[in-house]
DNA sequence: TTGCAAATGATAATCATTATCAAAAAGGTG
DNA sequence: CACCTTTTTGATAATGATTATCATTTGCAA
């Protein structure tokens, strides 16, 4: 795999940027942030970096979401909430993570297990008001 | 959205296939599966209905691994072990799903809950150990 | 400074999924 | 059964996120 042989300015905006925010970014959404700043930045050295850190364990992928891949810059286990309307993705610190289970899953399949992902999918606050309206207007 | 107004023949083999397989298909391989029983069957015919089965709840998405979304027909919440490196998803029947949580998740974000997923991702036993041989391999 | 490997920019290629639209099938109704 | 309306489908073009390519630039060590 690939592996930081040398050090890059543009790479650490983009490990900064998706540490600095809790939006859970898309490659898009962090290309946009950093445009402005770094005007000469290709959006295929963000997808390149993000999947480079990826692959070091610096941040993780929440998974593909309404078609975009979306990262988190947190590493600490925590669980998401993801509104399946607007693609909106919520931290839920409150809630544990089953970490300890990992070991009994790897014993169980007989193989690695590298992260446990734990997520509730639904309608957030805004979109469920949203709905509502809708079949109101709908039904009107 | 969309909803289901006549009978198809096409669609009950689309679900059918489904719900008889333990591989948490994608799209394309109902597609293959189905052909050749069915030589007329295309594939927008297939990613059609499967839409349609999520949005009335007739089967679930297990996500998008390595690019492709992958179905559950099962509807029984369960827990899944994903392999990074080859894409299969196993059950772990054994292990309960905290769908206790999920009003407690709709209270703390004022939304609705309607989905709660747990899945854990490493490498399944071949795949482990393929690693393994690539490793000695490569120091040889 | 010079040389070489690594990183990048611009953009073409890829590939899963979705949209389009004419044709076929379903399922009433008379 | 023949007819009509609406749904479903097949074939394929369009879309859009991600990846590959390759010439150029940059980092860094000698």
């Amino acid at each position: 795999m690939a592996q930081v042989k040398k050090h890059s300015k543009k790479r650490d905006a983009i490990l900064e940027c998706v540490r600095a925010t809790t939006t859970h970014p898309s490659a898009e959404w962090v290309y946009n942030q950093l445009k402005p700043g770094i005007p000469n930045l290709s959006l295929a050295t963000v997808y390149r970096n993000l999947a480079l850190f990826l692959d070091e364990g610096l941040i993780t992928s929440v998974g593909v979401v309404r078609g975009l891949e979306r990262f988190d810059g947190n590493i600490q286990p925590h669980v998401h909430f993801i509104c399946t309307a607007c693609g909106q993705i919520l931290d839920l610190p409150s809630l544990g993570v089953p970490i300890e289970l990992e070991s009994r899953v790897a014993q169980e399949i007989g193989g690695r297990v590298t992260d446990s992902i734990l997520s509730f999918q639904g309608l957030c606050k805004a979109c469920s008001e949203n709905q509502k309206l809708n079949i109101q207007e709908e039904s009107a």
